[in-house]
DNA sequence: GTCACCTCGCA
RNA sequence: GGAUGCGAGGUGAC
């Protein structure tokens, strides 16, 4: 018995590396790393320069990772602004350590993945945005009316490592893996030429990142599930429903201690609340009398984008421009339109059709739109027709008049311009 | 059903 | 400008 689980543990944690190294896995890691079409990181190496690269130093490399020897490349510090204003800073590995730890990840995945909470969401395989919101939603409806938001303040930034490798540890028995994942925590980041040492965090950017960052929020899905709390949670983005507030209130202060005491994160006092649950917003969607509502500010980003898309350049082609919107839509749309709101549809497509029609209008008034020009845009000829009669001055309504005629309901869905109410109806009658 | 490429959304 | 996972649409090859 002690034999065979002995056995058990030596084929299934103890022979990682490996596997790690299997030709199939190394296959399917270069492909992923490729199909990313990344950036260099700090050795310049591009995606395309290391095929070559790699058959003359892979054998190497391997054999250094099998001994436990190789040394992680430090990352490249690069900032992008992140859409509330502040600043994210990543983590480039070089292109080698990326496909490594993509590797790893590979290896990693099956072994953790199973054993986490089905109300933790994000970066998993089959998980997905919908079913956590969905998931909240079916909270909501069985009476819970108080919703717990909690965020993490740079979450990825502020992992533990000695708590994280101790987490690892618990499963992953071959050392000469462990060594390599701490090696590459400890993987010095370089920012305007200087190299700084890791005390904490996850590059932003690491492919090994999401999984890690799962297995540190692991305990905490755990310690939730125990007490018998509604919740979901979406990597660092997680709300918990409960019936009244003073519940509210008494369970954010002890699982705002579990994060701070237990796993060594920082709480986000400030975008952590307790409220009605028609206040919270997760995923970009919040909830009105148990429905999925989409959240305002995602409404928001959704018309100056569509403003953004029909605005300008409807100087070229204008299918075009109507496949640019369509894609767009296509994909907001299948995103956002779980939300159980028909009319809201109805009311979006009607505004996006309207602001086509005003761009046009603005854009014919200019003497340069000549007849000939507007029909070789593909503009419909009695559109162009009114355009020029406009400027010889016939009244703005006979142009208002012919736009609508032109480029009428019809004539745009003719054109190939998706509407919304159609992804609805494809979502929610499938 | 698999894979490749392009696009959109969320963290 | 880095990454993961998932979903969706399109083009293409088996
Ligand atoms: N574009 C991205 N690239 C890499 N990792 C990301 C990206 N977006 C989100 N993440 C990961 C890392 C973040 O720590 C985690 C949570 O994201 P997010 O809450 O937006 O920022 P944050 O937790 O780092 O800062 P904040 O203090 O503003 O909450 O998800
Ligand atoms: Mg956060």
């Amino acid at each position: 018995m002690m034999l065979l689980s002995m056995a058990y543990q030596l084929t299934l944690h103890e022979n990682l590396i490996e596997k790690l190294l299997s030709p199939a896995n190394l296959d399917n890691a270069w492909k992923r790393v490729k199909a990313n079409k990344g950036s260099a990181g700090i050795d310049g190496m591009t995606i395309d320069d290391f095929p070559t690269f790699a058959n003359a130093n892979w054998e190497h490399i391997k054999t250094q990772i099998a001994q436990g020897t190789y040394r992680p490349s430090p990352v490249l510090r690069v900032n992008i602004p992140k859409p509330d204003g502040g600043t994210r800073k990543l983590g480039i590995p070089t292109v080698l350590d990326r496909f490594i730890q993509q590797a790893i990840h590979q290896v990693l995945n099956p072994l953790f993945d199973p054993h986490f909470s089905p109300y933790s969401y994000g970066f998993r395989p089959n998980c997905n945005a919908a079913q956590a919101v969905t998931h909240l939603q079916t909270g909501i409806k069985s009476g819970r009316k108080i919703a717990i938001d909690i965020d993490l303040s740079k979450f990825f930034d502020r992992v533990n490592h000695d708590l994280l490798m101790h987490k690892l540890g618990l499963k992953i028995k071959d050392k000469v893996l462990m060594k390599l994942i701490g090696r590459y925590l400890r993987a010095r980041i370089v920012e305007h030429g200087k190299r700084v040492k890791p005390t904490q965090g996850v590059p932003q950017g690491g492919p090994l990142s999401p999984l890690l960052s799962n297995i540190m929020l692991d305990e905490l899905d755990k310690t939730l599930e125990k007490r018998g709390h509604h919740f979901a949670r979406y990597a660092d983005d997680f709300t918990i429903l409960v019936k009244t507030k003073r519940a509210g209130e008494r369970v954010l202060t002890s699982i705002s201690l579990f994060i701070k005491q237990i796993l060594k994160l920082v709480v986000n006092e400030k975008k952590s609340r307790v409220g009605a649950v028609k206040e919270t917003r997760f995923l970009g969607f919040g909830f009105k009398y148990g429905r999925i509502k989409i959240h305002d500010n995602s409404l928001q980003r959704f018309k100056y984008r569509v403003r953004e898309l029909t605005n300008r350049n409807w100087g070229i082609a204008m299918s075009k421009q109507i496949a640019s919107l369509n894609r767009y839509l296509r994909g907001w749309g299948n995103y956002f339109l779980i939300a159980n709101d028909y009319q809201l549809c109805v009311d979006l497509d009607q505004w996006i059709r309207r602001r086509i029609r005003m761009c046009f209008w603005r854009q014919w008034r200019k003497p340069r739109s000549k007849v000939k020009n507007l029909l070789k845009r593909g503009v419909p000829l009695a559109l162009a027709i009114s355009c020029g009669a406009t400027r010889k001055g016939v009244w703005r309504s006979a142009k208002t008049k012919g736009i609508n005629q032109a480029l009428s309901n019809e004539y745009l869905a003719n054109a190939g311009l998706v509407s919304l109410r159609d992804i609805w109806i494809k979502i929610h009658h499938g």
